[in-house]
DNA sequence: ACATTTCAGTCAGTGTAACTGACCATATTA
DNA sequence: TAATATGGTCAGTTACACTGACTGAAATGT
């Protein structure tokens, strides 16, 4: 991901990453402040992927791009930290469910409230219609960046 | 950074990792194809950070915003791999200047291309007029994320 | 009905990348 | 010149990513 950087010109790359960073820094602050010390960044990223009746272990490890072993290791930290239960999947005798516990569900609110704090601040400084634009422009970026969809 | 996802309204951290995820990966399967197949996103991250004349550990680790430890790993790394280089800080006994060499100079124009010919593919779905936006959003966002800058 | 193939998930093993804490040597400041 | 700050390394731990090999259940094709 080399580039010539030539003071403002970044490359779009890392100029997607700094925001991202800064944004996902401040919600792991809030939620260790709120007692959720221990979840993790990458556990957090299979996470959110859960659907709200539960999701299999391979749907989560093809949104989130990661290999279902790793997954399924991400999966195990939650499991244990009561973030997440595993339940049999009524219709595949070979699958679970993964879903998010009353515990878990209790995280939700936290990341949401410093969220929309962000991005209320996003948009301080950007002006609402900007600010707008660019979520905009990464929801329809979506569609070709986004394998699983 | 949990959040309720209703279906398209994604929250705006996912929808930054998105795009640069994608981004990534193409980036270092072309340098893979290349013969830079050695070179990983972490060291990527580091390297990008390298100014024309050489860094400080400790500043290429601040902007990256790991540890100086993390850091100093990664460049070893890098060193050995022959992309950069160390060489003594002229203006500081403790300090050595990390320096991309000329086997390292060599990856800039791949990575290169292929963000260009993303960013033209982005563009083309986007419109120019929005990938313009989208550009100058974040170099902007970048004012109040970026705690390096 | 049964053999084959596909699919969900685990087990085992490996390497990379992140952290903390302790430390040394040189620079800077009081 | 003594105290403190700074640049960097050493040692140790943990997390998370991968590949490859495997088990058991389901779907598919004769």
């Amino acid at each position: 991901m080399p580039e010539d950087v030539p003071a403002d010109e970044l490359n779009i790359g890392l100029l997607l990453y700094i925001p991202y960073r800064a944004l996902e820094e401040r919600v792991f602050a809030a939620l260790a402040e709120a007692g959720y010390g221990d979840v993790t960044p990458a556990q957090a990223r299979v996470f959110q992927r859960i659907g709200p009746n539960g999701s299999r272990l391979t749907d989560l490890a093809a949104a989130a791009q990661i290999t279902k072993q790793t997954a399924g290791f991400l999966v195990d930290r939650l499991e244990r930290a009561r973030y997440v239960e595993r339940i049999p999947d009524p219709t595949d005798a070979r699958a679970r469910l993964v879903r998010v516990t009353e515990r878990g569900a209790a995280t939700i609110p936290i990341g949401a409230r410093v969220i929309a704090e962000i991005e209320a601040e996003w948009a301080a400084h950007l002006g609402q219609r900007r600010m707008a634009q660019l979520r905009a422009a990464l929801t329809r970026l979506r569609e070709i960046t986004d394998p699983y969809r």
